[in-house]
DNA sequence: TAATATAGCGCAAACGTTTGCATACACGAA
DNA sequence: TTCGTGTATGCAAACGTTTGCGCTATATTA
């Protein structure tokens, strides 16, 4: 079903005159005549000529695109920062692959290959709930291809990364659960293996001693972001003698899991159970029960850092790589 | 920042075979002996050896890839799709180059012109609210790519295209209306260009009609989607002497925005004005007033559909093209 | 008038693959 | 020995660009 797709040959024939001629009057080299790069241009529109990237590519070591794999597209989070990111590299003509790891490992691992395969000259990720094996970026770097993790950034792996005041933001949601005299409180943190993960962890052991509150270990929680293990997870933590009065939920997401759960439990959210969190979604504001605290954390803002550092780790030259730079973007305790 | 990046010619060199041999050998073809392959492969994996994609795209004149461009990837709706479309590709080896127009007719003509230049093997498209010259899609077929429009499709513009029963849709959301004793029905539709817009009017006003319902030409409203618009759309449509009782929204987004208008001028959604919408999108389920009605498109199979369509566009050779294909994916009034 | 500069363009190699055709060798049969 | 028949591999062209270098006129200078 392939119809035609023409060429600088087929201009240069037209024309006759040689394919490298059609080629610099077509990038407005000043070395041809003005005659004929208008001529050529002029043929070029009428054939409608439209340049083959990967012919490009093998002779320029250039593709001037960059990927991004993230968990899923569709969350409001990484919906801002997939517009941050665009909005940024727009602006120096660069563009952008978008994939979605839904995560799982092998989308991600198989993405991160396409992204070599096509030699993109950067890429931006945040990683999957179930990676904890990092070959896969390991072989980005080996190929040279600069590599920069927002929000979901992994443990013990060295690479530039951008992301939230994470453990403040657990300690200052802890301390507003306490004034409301709240001291039964539980954490549905992510999976363990995720750096923002520890860190709200961190953060919620740090704000909870700080303000004289014990922490049996069984009010300690992770899960792997899905429904069905937020919901076993609620039901170990609720169905016992002492539920929790408050949960801090890893974020937005996960506490509408938890929640849904709650209204199938006979549990009224934010009444029976308090709910604090992060990521202060949009679609919350016009929720019957959102979460009473929730942390904003500025995901546009967020995908413009990380696509700018990125895209100052490519234009560094080969002999002077950037140390390894870590971004945090400021966040801030919303109440509803 | 580039390292290195081994090449067909490095394996050949480091075995002492030449590059066509490599070449046969990691695609395992039986041509080359079984000790060799092994050899070839084993040397591969050692170098990390990652093909290039333009040198074969440029060899072959297939790139197993298929462009998707389509409003907002953040959209339920949409992300849905994605889904579906990424699950029926996957399992004929194709991968997914993402793309949202965010409603921008230039970023929209961008998108396709990168994938024209990328030789995508095909393009879904779900076109933005501000289009309504299709250039850009008229280059891509001229190209002999194989294209196929979802959902949001154009109108007078012959193309293979797959969206819901929005007609029908339409009148049964009227008589939903009716049936509860509403008659002064409003509907504040997207931009007109849109088929799924034009369908929803003529759904609108079929079902108005049978219902022996008068419908006025101020109620009649159409928004290009966003905020600002759906704002003024509602300020015209009830600050006046009889406000709808009811209004049929474009979608559920278009709802919320309309809604939040509400909110903010003192009129309580689905109290003092009724609403009823398209999309039933899992988010409505948290929502403190949901749309009355909304339709379930199954946003999932429509991209699985349109999916599997394009990969028969694409299968089919090139002397026997497929004349223009519609395919109609059921739809489902759902009450809340 | 001769030497030199300059403007305008073409030649051909290179990027990393794939693939039709040719080649080299071993082996058994005549 | 000679021929045929596989089997295993190599050669070289081609895909569509970009770009260093070289060529030819014409214009400028001494």
């Amino acid at each position: 079903m392939i119809k035609h797709q023409s060429t600088l040959k087929e201009i240069a024939s037209e024309l006759n005159v040689s394919i490298s001629t059609v080629s610099r009057a077509l990038n407005n080299n000043p070395r041809i005549g003005l005659r004929t790069r208008m001529l050529v241009q002029e043929v070029a529109l009428k054939l409608n000529y439209i340049p083959n990237a990967a012919a490009q590519l093998l002779r320029k070591s250039k593709t001037l695109t960059i990927g991004v794999v993230l968990p899923y597209v569709g969350e409001e989070f990484f919906a801002l920062a997939i517009t941050g990111i665009e909005d940024v590299i727009a602006t120096k003509g660069y563009s952008v692959l978008i994939s979605q790891s839904r995560d799982s490992y092998e989308r991600e691992v198989n993405t991160v290959q396409s992204f070599i395969r096509s030699r993109v000259d950067g890429v931006l990720a945040s990683i999957s709930a179930k990676t904890d094996n990092y070959q896969h970026f390991k072989e980005l770097q080996n190929f040279g291809i600069p590599l920069v993790f927002f929000d979901r950034i992994p443990t013990n792996f060295v690479a530039h990364q951008v992301c939230g005041q994470v453990e403040q933001a657990a300690e200052d949601l802890v301390a507003f659960l306490a004034a409301r005299g709240l001291r039964r409180i539980a954490i549905v943190n992510g999976p363990i293996h995720l750096d923002i993960s520890k860190q709200r962890l961190m953060g919620f052991i740090k704000g909870t001693r700080d303000h004289g509150i014990d922490v049996p270990p069984e009010m300690i929680a992770s899960v792997d972001l899905t429904q069905e293990d937020t919901a076993v997870c609620m039901e170990r933590l609720c169905l016992r003698q002492r539920p929790p009065e408050a949960i801090l939920g890893f974020n937005d997401e996960v506490c509408l899991q938890a929640m849904q759960w709650c209204m199938k439990n006979g549990l009224v959210p934010n009444k029976d159970i308090y709910f604090v969190s992060y990521g202060n979604l949009p679609k919350t504001a016009f929720m019957q029960n959102p979460p009473l605290a929730s942390i904003e954390q500025y995901p546009y803002k967020m995908g413009m850092k990380a696509a700018e550092l990125l895209l100052q780790v490519i234009e560094q030259p080969y002999d002077s790589p950037l140390p390894p730079q870590q971004f945090l973007i400021e966040t801030k305790l919303i109440e509803h």
